[in-house]
RNA sequence: GCCGAUGUAGCUCAGCGGUAGAGCACUUCCUUGGUAAGGAAGAGGUCAUGGGUUCAAGUCCCAUCAUUGGCUCCA
């Protein structure tokens, strides 16, 4: 016999062999039919695999994060048994689970392969699926492993195998198809009972260009056909937020191709609502002791050579930009922090004056493959909310603290609720491709560590996502429909002082050196809008609407009274307009409402009679009437942040 | 940059060898209307660009550019 520990801590004895299937369902049948995998002593297993000593289970169902990955995996390989059979002689890379749903890198020779041709292989897969084939797991010697798939034919497999250990190497087997794979696996393919393959695309074998592109189709599965129609409705609702589409609808940027690609054009509700943000924030950063600075759009080559950036990025960036008659080479600029650097060394510093913090909404152009470039949220000329922030070793801690609450208070501001921090350290195993010193990286990682901690932040720390001049403090929020995005960033920085030769005097008479954390909370103006526009679905809170309001008069008759309900409403905070057009007033509101303008204010016979108006709120209909007074003092609270 | 898809009116799209279409938006006129589309008329396109095939090319082929889904990259 042995101890099985469950979850909640209870030990139940089982038989030597047992499975985790078995123990669901000595627990209950509904859990077994449930069962996907299972946590074994950590490491996630087959349902169906025996155990034979001592363990702590996990039972893993559609409703964990490893439960769903193992369904999309052995989805993925149900996708390779339809293809294998609809077009013999596929050959195939990896499929592995991802996010959401699968993919399957494939070599169809020269057949070719589009869209077209899902439904069949959905058709086909879900014909599979129905016939309950178990997954079948087999520990091969890694010289049958080779055996197989020499006589398949299959090279990318062979590559694959060639860097496994012998006695580590493990087949799967459902129906008719055989696959190198680690597992684990669901118990069988009755299990998967909706199918969506959802695009297809070139990927490279291994990621490496030089290699053969394979054809990478992705798909996603669910247990139930209801989660399949919620997935879809998801898609759709994502397609209806996405920035690009609101952001032409509602007028906020445009792209010109004689500007050129990846260059956003601020239209001008988009520069209306951008401004504010700019405004919102600059009164933040000004309480928390930061001093405004405005820098050149363009930089002396030597600036990022001193910086190191020119030797890391030089050759895949926006060539230098060379004087006619002098020669000399400037860069269109990349980074601001070179030039707060500069900022920092026009006056010598006491350690009295630390810290300093540069703040500039500096914009920067950086050259991204044409390929990469995607509305807002991946350009080429951007605009940074970015700040330097010059301190003493011992203040370093106590300002990414102070960091942390500017970040948290624009999130708040702005709705988003729900956010992880990402802390990123050095690739301990590739130490060689970072610069600055093994001391510094040591300080700085401690320090990054510490202050989330102190935060009560909540973090996951990532190996090997560190910049290369330092480690990183990530925050990625998670947005109305789930999606994670990444916005603020927080760096320490023990290598640009180094570069630059930063001091300051300490109270010892002595040269220091100061330490640079980069921050940005929005990371940038165009992404951060973009991530706004799609949280929100173009709703924006009303203090960051470009129009909050619009008076509708119900005729022409009405037309000075509007008039002067405009005068008298707008100010600095608060904007609205007029519809005068020749329409009906029931046709001014619905445009009014596909617009999303927060407020419609109609007036008619009885407001100009009464001196009112009639508030209708966007999405929530009629409000009844009331004063101009107290629809202002309305308005002034609820644009109050 | 690489692979695939797409490019027709301001917007959303139809047409796929034989005289350029629809809805919305726009302009003008009628209508003076009370909480999500009043009526009529009009204007608007070298069918992304450049080559080619053809008696004839948005329509077929090639190239370029842009957009887009991925890959790769991201200070």
């Amino acid at each position: 016999m042995i101890k099985i520990t469950l979850p909640d801590g209870s030990i139940r004895e089982y038989e030597r062999g047992i499975t985790s299937l078995q123990i669901a369902q000595s627990i209950s049948e509904g859990l077994a039919r449930n069962v996907l995998a299972a946590e074994v002593d950590g490491q996630v297993w087959d349902a169906t695999r025996p155990i034979e000593k001592d363990a702590s289970v996990r039972l893993l169902t559609w409703n964990d994060k490893d439960g769903k990955s193992t369904f999309w995996h052995s989805s993925a390989h149900l996708m390779a048994e339809a293809l294998e059979a609809l077009y013999p002689g596929t050959k195939f890379g990896i499929g592995p689970a991802i996010e959401t749903g699968f993919y399957y890198d494939v070599d169809f020779g020269d057949r070719p392969f589009s869209s077209d041709d899902f439904k069949k292989i959905e058709d086909k897969m879900l014909e599979l699926a129905r016939t309950k084939s178990d997954y079948v797991r087999q520990q091969v010697s890694k010289s049958d492993a080779l055996a197989y798939f020499t006589e398949k034919g299959d090279e990318y497999k062979l590559d694959l195998i060639k860097d496994l250990a012998d006695g580590s190497i493990t087949f799967y087997t459902q129906g008719n198809f055989t696959d190198l794979c680690r597992g684990p696996h669901i118990p069988n393919t009755g299990f998967i009972k909706a199918i969506k393959l959802t695009n297809v695309a070139g990927a490279y074998w291994r990621g490496d260009e030089s290699r053969k592109q394979l054809t990478r189709i992705y798909g996603v599965t669910f247990p139930k056909a209801s989660e399949l129609a919620d997935y879809l409705h998801m898609i759709e609702e994502a397609k209806k937020r996405d920035h690009r589409k609101l952001g032409k609808e509602l007028e906020l940027f445009a792209f010109s191709e004689r500007v050129g690609m990846g260059l956003p054009l601020w239209l001008p509700k988009g520069a209306a609502l951008r401004q504010k943000l700019v405004d919102f924030l600059q009164r933040a950063q000004m309480k928390a002791g930061y001093e405004p600075v405005v820098t050149p759009h363009i930089g002396h080559k030597n600036l990022y050579v001193t910086s190191g950036h020119y030797e890391k990025y030089g050759a895949d960036s926006f060539q230098p930009i060379r004087t006619p008659q002098e020669g000399e080479e400037f860069l269109l600029k990349p980074m601001n922090c070179p030039h707060h650097c500069e900022i920092y060394k026009t006056k010598p510093r006491s350690y009295k004056d630390l810290p300093v913090r540069f703040a500039e909404f500096g914009t920067v152009y950086r050259y991204e493959q044409s390929g990469e470039l995607h509305g807002l949220t991946r350009v080429r000329g951007f605009t940074q909310d970015d700040a330097h922030l010059f301190c003493r070793p011992d203040q370093v801690k106590d300002e990414f603290k102070k960091v942390i609450d500017l970040v948290l208070y624009v999130f708040k501001a702005l709705g988003f609720d729900d956010y992880t921090a990402q802390i990123s350290l050095r690739d301990p195993e590739n130490k060689g491709k970072y610069i600055g010193s093994e001391e510094n990286w040591l300080l700085a990682e401690a320090a990054i560590v510490e202050a989330a901690e102190e935060k009560g932040l909540k973090t996951v720390t990532e190996l090997g996502e560190a910049a290369f001049y330092g480690p990183k403090l990530d925050f990625m929020v998670k947005d109305a429909l789930g999606r994670k995005w990444q916005l603020g960033t927080i760096q320490v920085d023990y290598n640009l002082p180094e570069r630059f030769e930063l001091e300051y005097t300490g109270s010892d008479n002595q040269k220091h050196r100061p330490v640079m954390i980069h921050r940005a909370p929005f990371g940038s103006l165009e992404r951060f809008v973009a991530v706004l526009i799609e949280h929100c679905a173009g709703e924006f809170p009303l203090w960051l609407t470009p129009e909050q309001f619009i008076i509708l008069p119900v005729s022409e008759k009405y037309e000075e009274y509007a008039k002067k309900l405009l005068e008298s409403l707008n100010n600095t905070d608060i904007r609205g307009l007029i519809d005068l057009r020749d329409e009906k007033v029931g046709r001014k509101i619905r445009d009014a409402e596909v617009k999303k303008i927060p407020y419609m204010l109609i007036v008619g016979e009885k407001e100009v009679e009464n001196g009112t108006i009639s508030v209708r709120k966007h999405g929530e209909g009629d409000l009844g009437s009331m004063t101009i007074e107290a629809f202002s003092k309305q308005l002034i609270e609820e644009i109050t942040v």
